[in-house]
DNA sequence: ATAAAATATAAAAACGTTTTTAACTCTTCG
DNA sequence: CGAAGAGTTAAAAACGTTTTTATATTTTAT
C-alpha cells in the first residue's frame, strides 16, 4: 500500500555532495561552487550544464561542511523560559523581524527557566550551532556568566530583572525590563487604594528572578508603613495552577487579604479562577493585580503590567547584529520600566 | 566603566580547536578527540594532560566539524505555524520529553503557517542542520511534498486536516487530528440544541487547513437540512483580532445568527468579546463554539474541542526517532479525533 | 603582432572533527 | 627467550564545503 519498503531504502542512500555533480557536470568542484554561488568567472554553458547535474542529483549544499569553511552559520537562537506564556511571542516576533531582514533564520530553544536549559543554551553557541544567541533568563548565577565568557560569538541577555548584571564587566549586552518595579508599583498602588492587607502569589522558589519580585512586594510593603505577613505569601509555581491553588489558599483564610499581588499574570488568572469557583467577586470581594499584560487579562479586567515585550525583542535582536556585523564595540545595558494598565480588578476602594 | 573593547577583541579571537589543544599538550589530534570521547587506549597521565590543555584553551567542540565527520547532528526540529496559539505548547511538551530522553535535543522553528515558512523548515532538513523534522503544517501543496521527498533525514508531518495525504505514497509519517469532525461536530451539536440561524467564523482564506474546515461547516449544515448562508461567513484571520472583528460583524446583522461557530478558539474568543462589547451575553443573546480547548475557554466557559495536542507530539516524536534508529520500516499514518467538550457558550436552546 | 587584461577552469588547501591504520612499547605466557 | 597480545600513541584519511592560487584561454588595447 504504501511503498514505504522502496522510499525508506531510497532515503538511505547518502545524499549527493558537490563532488557528485561536479563529476556528472565533468567539471571541478570549485567551478560547481562558483556557479552555484554565482562569485567569480563561469561561462553561461557550463553554468546550465551544472544547474542541471545539481537539479538531475536533488543536490542540496551540506550546511555543516560550508558552516566549517565559512565560520558562520546565519542562524540566530531565541531560547526562552516557557512556552506557555504568551509574554514571548512578543519577543519572538520583534526578534524574528529585526533578524529576518538581515537574512538570518531564527530557532527557538527552550530553557525550562532553568540553569541547566540555559546553560544548554549557551553551549548550543559555544559549538557554534548558531552565530549568535538572545537568551532569556531566569538565573543570575555565576557559572551562566562564565559559560558564556567562553563563546566566541556574541550574547544578549533578556532579563525580567532588575539590575543584578549591572557593572560585573559581563562580556555581554542586556535588555532588561524592571521587573522588581513593576511588583513594587503593584504594591504601592493597593496600598494607595486603602489596602493593608495584601496577599502575595510568589512564583517558584529558589528562581532568581521570583526571588528579586519578592524582595520588591517586601520593600513596598515596608515603605507603605505595612507589617509583613508571612503567611499571607504563597510559593508554588509560575503557572495558572500555581496561582489557582494560591488564590485558593489566601481566599479561604480567616483573615484573608483584601488585595492579591501575583507575581505574573498566569497566577493572577489561575488566582481570579480560584475565586470565582469559591464564589466570590473581583474586585468586589478581593483586589487583584497580575504582570505581564496578557491578553486574558483584558478581557476578564485584571490589572497588569505592560512588558514591552516586543520592544525588548526587537532592541536584543539589534544589539546582536550589530555585534555580529562587529560594528559594535562597547557592552550596553538597555532598561525598560513596565507600564501598569489599571483596569476593574484594582478599582475596589475598601 | 565596561571592560567593552577589550572583551569585545579578545572575543573575536578564533577559539580553540582540537589542533590547538594537541599542540598545548604535545600530543596527536587523535588522541585528544579519543581521550575527550572517553574512547579507545588512553593513558590516565596522557588524558589529564589533555583535559588540563583543554581546560586552559577554553576549549569546546565545533559541532560543524563533528556533523561533517559523524553524519548526525543530534538535533531534531519541531516547526509550528503560530506562536500565539497555546495549542502547540502541549505538543512542543510531548516532543521535547520523548526525544530527551534518547539523547537529542529540540529545535522550535516558527513557520508562520505559511507555504514558505513550511518549506524553509523542509530546507533544514535537506541541509542536515537537523537529523529530523516535525513540521505542523497548514499547507497541502504538492511543492511541500516534492522537498520532503528530497530529504535524506526523516520528517513527520502533523497534520490540523482530514485524510488529504492518506493513499498519496508520501514518504513520510504522518499524525493528523481530524478537525474536519471537529467543525463538522460542532455544527451538528449546534443544529441539534435547535439552531438553523448558524454563523462561521471561518479563518485565513486560502490556508489549507481553514479551507477544511469551511468544508466542514458546510457539509454538516448541508446534512442538517439547513441551508447555507454566504452572508453568515466571515473570513479574515485565524487569530483573536479576527474573531473579534468577525463576531463584530455578526452580530451586528439585522438577521443575526443564533449562534456561531469558530474555526478555532482564537476566533472564538475574540467573538466572545465583541459580543459583550457590544453589550450581549453569550450564551444568552448568542451561542459559541470554539476548537483548541484553551485554557480561557475553560475559564469563560466556551464549548470547544480537545485536540490531544500533547499526544500528538508524543506519538509523532516516537515515530521520528524509531525512523532514526532505522528500526521502522513503512510509513504509518495516524489519526486522532478530536473531543467535544460542552460549556455554558453552548447550553443556549432556543 | 604583441602585451596586457579579462575570462574561464582546475587543482589544492583549508575549516575541525572522528576514525582507521600503522607502529611502537610493554606484559604475559609457553 | 621468543612470540603473541594488550596498551598506547602518531599519522593520515575522510566528511563537504569555500576560497585561493595557478594556469590556460580568449579578448582588448597598443
Amino acid at each position: 500500500m504504501q511503498d514505504g519498503g522502496k522510499k525508506a531504502k531510497e532515503m538511505t542512500n547518502r545524499q549527493a555532495s558537490i563532488t557528485d555533480v561536479a563529476r556528472l557536470a565533468g567539471v571541478s568542484v570549485g567551478t560547481v561552487s562558483h556557479a552555484l554561488n554565482s562569485v567569480g568567472y563561469v561561462k553561461q554553458e557550463t553554468k546550465e550544464k551544472i544547474l542541471k547535474a545539481a537539479e538531475e542529483l536533488n543536490y542540496v549544499p551540506n550546511r555543516a561542511g560550508r558552516i566549517l569553511k565559512t565560520r558562520q552559520t546565519r542562524l540566530v537562537m531565541l531560547a526562552i523560559p516557557d512556552t506557555s506564556n504568551e509574554i514571548y511571542f512578543g519577543m519572538i516576533e520583534g526578534v524574528q523581524k529585526e533578524i529576518k531582514a538581515l537574512g538570518y533564520s531564527l530557532l527557538l530553544y527552550y530553557t525550562n527557566g532553568e540553569l541547566e536549559g540555559e546553560l544548554d543554551a549557551v553551549r548550543l553557541l559555544q559549538e557554534r550551532v548558531v552565530d549568535g544567541l538572545i537568551l532569556v533568563h531566569f538565573s543570575y548565577k555565576q557559572v551562566l556568566l562564565d559559560e558564556i565568557r567562553r563563546c566566541s560569538g556574541p550574547a544578549v541577555l533578556l532579563g525580567m530583572c532588575n539590575h543584578l548584571w549591572a557593572g560585573a564587566g559581563h562580556p555581554f549586552d542586556t535588555v532588561s525590563i524592571d521587573v522588581y518595579s513593576g511588583i513594587y508599583t503593584a504594591v504601592q498602588h493597593l496600598a494607595k487604594i486603602g489596602h493593608r492587607k495584601i496577599g502575595y502569589l510568589a512564583g517558584r522558589r529558589n528562581v532568581d528572578v521570583y526571588g528579586q519580585r519578592f524582595a520588591a512586594y517586601r520593600d513596598a510593603l515596608k515603605d507603605a508603613g505595612i507589617p509583613y505577613r508571612e503567611e499571607y505569601v504563597y510559593w508554588n509555581d509560575w503557572t495558572q495552577m500555581g496561582g489557582y491553588s494560591g488564590g485558593r489558599t489566601l481566599y479561604q483564610m480567616k483573615d484573608r487579604p483584601t488585595a492579591i499581588c501575583a507575581s505574573n499574570d498566569l497566577q493572577a488568572i489561575g488566582c481570579w479562577e480560584a475565586v470565582r469557583d469559591l464564589g466570590g467577586k473581583v474586585p468586589g470581594d478581593i483586589a487583584l493585580t497580575g504582570l505581564d499584560n496578557l491578553n486574558i487579562c483584558k478581557i476578564l479586567g485584571i490589572t497588569s503590567f505592560d512588558m514591552k515585550e516586543n520592544l525588548m525583542g526587537t532592541e536584543a535582536a539589534r544589539h546582536l547584529m550589530s555585534r555580529l556585523s562587529g560594528s559594535q564595540m562597547s557592552y550596553q545595558d538597555l532598561y525598560f520600566r513596565p507600564e501598569i494598565q489599571v483596569r476593574d480588578s484594582s478599582l475596589y476602594t475598601l
